[in-house]
DNA sequence: ATTATCTATAGATCTATAGATAATGC
DNA sequence: ATTATCTATAGATCTATAGATAATGC
């Protein structure tokens, strides 16, 4: 008993550590891969801002693709958890408050802590069927909680309004980041909010 | 001056050649990006799309940034004339018309002649001012054909939903092509067009 | 407690690729 | 415009080491 506790005290540190730094690479892919692509960001690079060298890496994953798939799937479980936030904070207008979460100039300007549709769906696209896989499981959570927001209407309905809700959104802020206008920029943001909110007749 | 003529003669077909490789290596690049991202095809790639060698490419364009830029201007160029067409070819309904045509199965599936928003709207967003210049420039044709295609309402609020169909459309497209699972990408193509011929009551 | 083994990481290295340049030919 | 070459970069592999874990002995 006390045997079997302690050396399973004494395990604990190392396999933590390793745990812990596996982490750390996870979450610096995640943010720099919105930020700068799945191409734009070499594992070295990943290493370097997780505090850890390049050879390492390989330790922990079988391949930079293998990380890209690992990272798309954490990233996406964290917007679902985003959004879930938003909406509690908001519980009398949920669909409003999604809307300018999206939509806002912050979200526009750090695609490295926003939206993965947003940042990586041109990347996606291109990916192999594991990256592709992670986007459409991560894509309908977002869509059941858009689903539940959308005021109104039959859930066949609300579930179509959600889905073409999120079309509006993933193509507003790419088009925003797209632009070199200010002026254009905040144009879409400011009309795709508006639109939307009054075709769910807000 | 025989001398001169004769060189001269000789620049004229060689201009007028080296004008058409340098045609093809523009049409090979917005292809070929399209296809595979700025970072996914090299200079190597886009001159053996254009039956040229490597080394030729550097007496046409200063760098592949600036190939980049330029391609991305005649892409945008291209939409435009692809959107006039369409519009033309059905005069009584040209916003379905335009729905129709950017929310169809051959364009999700063939991004090399579809939209650069869709296909490249990330990479433009990361890359630099000349590129998302000409991002930027080529939205305004679009805008234009849509605001005039939209039925109903003064030109202000046009514009707007104008700015919001492009939006729906680009994020649509997007999303279709970033998700490996058939049914959704299809859903996701449906749901955005009734939603927008919805809010454009047709 | 000691010794042996295992495991994760660091650091160096390998190989392929891609942008760019130089030399050559017509 | 072709061909060969240069240089930098990036993914991946290899080797040594240090710290952690397991086996052994008192």
């Amino acid at each position: 008993m006390a045997e079997l506790h302690y050396r399973a005290d004494v395990m604990r540190v190392s396999r933590e550590k390793a745990a812990e730094n596996r982490e750390r690479i996870l979450n610096a892919a995640a943010g720099l891969f919105r930020a700068k692509g799945f191409g734009g960001v070499g594992v070295a690079d990943i290493m370097q801002a997780a505090n850890l060298t390049h050879g390492g890496f390989y330790g922990h994953f079988a391949s930079k693709d293998d990380l890209v798939a690992q990272a798309s799937r954490r990233t996406m479980r964290g917007a679902a958890a985003n959004w879930e936030d938003v909406v509690a904070d908001a519980p009398d207008h949920p669909y409003a408050a999604l809307l300018d979460h999206y939509l806002s100039a912050w979200h526009r300007d750090d695609p490295g802590r926003g939206c993965a549709f947003a940042a990586l769906g041109n990347d996606a696209a291109r990916s192999g069927k594991k990256v592709r896989h992670a986007f459409a499981e991560g894509l309908q959570p977002l869509l059941d909680i858009l689903t539940e927001a959308i005021p109104g209407g039959s859930k066949a309905v609300r579930r179509r309004k959600a889905v073409a809700t999120m079309a509006a959104l993933v193509g507003a802020l790419t088009l925003a980041r797209a632009v070199d206008d200010p002026a254009l920029s905040d144009e879409i943001l400011i009309a795709a909010r508006r639109e939307l909110l009054a075709a769910a007749g807000v």
